[in-house]
DNA sequence: CTTGACCTTCCAACCATGGGAAGGTCTATC
DNA sequence: GATAGACCTTCCCATGGTTGGAAGGTCAAG
């Protein structure tokens, strides 16, 4: 199948499919004689394999190493476990972050009467104003 | 003072004053003889604003906005809120979207012995074994 | 005069994704 | 068999925030 039906069947448009070529995180395809990239239900299977990864928040270099550890069959499931612990801090950390924004915002904003008047809470916090 | 002085002054770094001067975040500042920039208090207080702002999340885009609104003694506060308040949903969208995956991701993790053995829940389901 | 710290501009990289140009190929229809 | 439209190819560029470095000018202290 051509990479505009392995997209459909992926759910990965072709953009991004060659793009995962680009940085090794697919093998190159066979080619047909019009230089089409030619895919098989492994690839597509791969390709769905990316994109839940994807929905999991994984980094490209984070799918490189799981579908390695998916490829090896041996693999012993600590190493997967690992690797989405790490990634699972990371979110943690970076959810963290954003409720910290969040929150503090969100103080300014509930202070801010939001009318026609000129005195805010919002902008006297950001200019240093009683803060 | 020099770039450097007012970054160390203002918490943000030379590097970072010279990209927000080139976004058109900052004016361009007055030049020494020797063609170095030359700063003041007033700028180091809106580099001070930058800061606070970006560690709230504000993008650049948003900052520009914030410090326009800043400048204008008059503007009513109205807009200075809507204005945080849809930065304040995009943050909460962001923030639902990481805990999804995380929640997802957590779930997978602890179904997961984690040893030497390879069979592995958080492979199966990026596979799509039994999902 | 040399050394080192500072400054200047310019170019490039990260990450994932998308837009688009310029050109080749296939398929359906007239 | 011509033409249209959908598909494919490679290539370059942009996003946003930040960091890194190269190559060169300037200044202060020794």
């Amino acid at each position: 199948m051509n990479i505009g039906e392995a997209a459909a069947a992926s759910g990965v448009n072709a953009k991004m499919i060659r793009h995962y070529e680009d940085i090794g995180l697919l093998p190159r395809p066979a080619r047909a004689e019009n230089r089409y990239r030619r895919y098989g239900a492994r690839d597509v299977h791969e390709l769905r394999f990316i994109g839940r990864a994807r929905a999991l928040g994984f980094s490209t270099a984070d799918i490189s190493a799981l579908l390695a550890l998916w490829r090896d069959r041996g693999r012993p499931s600590r190493d997967v476990r690992r690797l989405a612990e790490r990634h699972l801090d990371d979110m943690r950390r970076r959810i963290a972050n954003l409720e910290d924004m969040a929150r503090n915002l969100e103080t300014l904003v509930a202070h801010c009467h939001g009318d026609g008047r000129p005195d805010c809470p919002i902008l006297d916090e950001l200019a240093g104003v009683g803060g």
